[in-house]
DNA sequence: ATGGACACCTGTGGGC
DNA sequence: TGCCCACAGGTGTCCA
């Protein structure tokens, strides 16, 4: 489900009350939840139990937090990834529980406060791990992280099995030469190019649709068939789209995404083309309709968004 | 390289 | 009410 605007609220929701927060307890109701950290549940527990959090980093959509852990010289960090249908609550300690919770992690906070970060996942697609932090292939940070960490070891560095996925629009090193000149190698349907997060990282099926509805281009217009000039239309459509959607805390459809505190984000009222299907497109009125693509769904305007070439 | 199918999972809503 | 089917914000792998 979520996108890099609903991981960017949850990382944002995250890192006030995570940020030098010590691990107390962890609690792994759901060992599915696990399956990218190869060490096991015991081996998950006793690594994090008494371990620091020193941030929250985010890549697209993989959120990081770096930690210390007594007793290593290994360079660590929890790394979560939310799948389709993760959410990371923070709950005070004793608070109802919530459905499909799969891992809690206590914690106490740097000003004595505790807290609960509960990881719900109603399909098991997302995860936590403990990953090893290895430098960035360029020397920059190696992720988002509002300022925090700014100088410190971990800034440079990015967990081994999120090092493949490449920046994100949003990321001040976001390199928009580099990634026109990767559209113009593929021959494959732009929407495709856009959700491979080794071209470029944080787009999903909702920001894909808005951002080619946005540039009017059909979702198998191949990518290298697209004038740089539209290219970059394209780009600033996905930046301006994603940074607005952050503006409004992501978008929500149900109880499939919420912030930390659960509540909604309120993107879904600025759509355009995804779940608009049978809807008046807002630019010529003619009906959006809903493909099946990739074993999902594409939505379009056929009117404004012609394949062409 | 590229496109397609499928695997990983559970829950919800619509149609009958 | 129940049953069956379609569908859901992702990622990774395997195969033609």
């Amino acid at each position: 489900m979520p996108e890099l605007p609903e991981v960017e609220t949850v990382r944002a929701g995250l890192a006030p009350a995570l940020t030098n927060a010590k691990v107390t307890g962890v609690d792994v109701l759901d060992a599915r939840s696990l399956k990218r950290h190869p060490g096991g549940v015991e081996d998950f527990k006793q690594t994090l139990i008494g371990a620091k959090i020193l941030g929250v980093v985010r890549r697209g959509k993989f959120l990081w937090l770096p930690i210390e852990v007594k007793g290593t010289t290994q360079k660590l960090a929890l790394v979560g990834h939310l799948g389709m249908s993760g959410q990371m609550l923070l709950r005070s300690p004793g608070a109802s529980e919530d459905k499909l919770t799969r891992v809690v992690i206590h914690a106490k906070c740097a000003d004595g406060e505790k807290v609960e970060f509960r990881f719900i996942d109603q399909r098991i697609f997302g995860s936590l791990a403990i990953d090893e932090l290895i430098e960035t292939s360029d020397g920059k940070p190696g992720g988002f992280s509002a300022g925090v960490g700014l100088g410190q070891y971990w800034q440079n560095m990015i967990p081994r099995q999120a090092a493949h996925i490449t920046r994100d629009p949003l990321d001040e090193d976001f390199d928009e030469p580099a990634v026109l000149a990767k559209f113009k190698k593929k021959n494959s349907g732009i929407k495709r190019v856009l959700l491979d997060q080794q071209t470029l990282s944080g787009i999903g099926n909702i920001y894909a649709d808005e951002a080619l509805w946005q540039a009017k281009l059909h979702y198998d217009q191949p990518a290298a068939s697209i004038s740089k000039a539209k290219a970059s239309e394209l780009l600033a459509a996905v930046k301006d789209i994603l940074a607005k959607a952050v503006a409004q805390g992501g978008t929500s459809f149900d109880e499939q995404y919420k912030n930390v505190n659960g509540e909604s984000g309120y993107f879904a009222v600025s759509l355009n083309a995804y779940g608009m299907t049978g809807l008046p497109c807002k630019r010529c009125g003619h009906p959006i309709k809903r493909e099946n693509w990739m074993n999902r769904g594409s939505h379009l305007c056929p009117k404004c968004q012609r394949r062409r070439g």
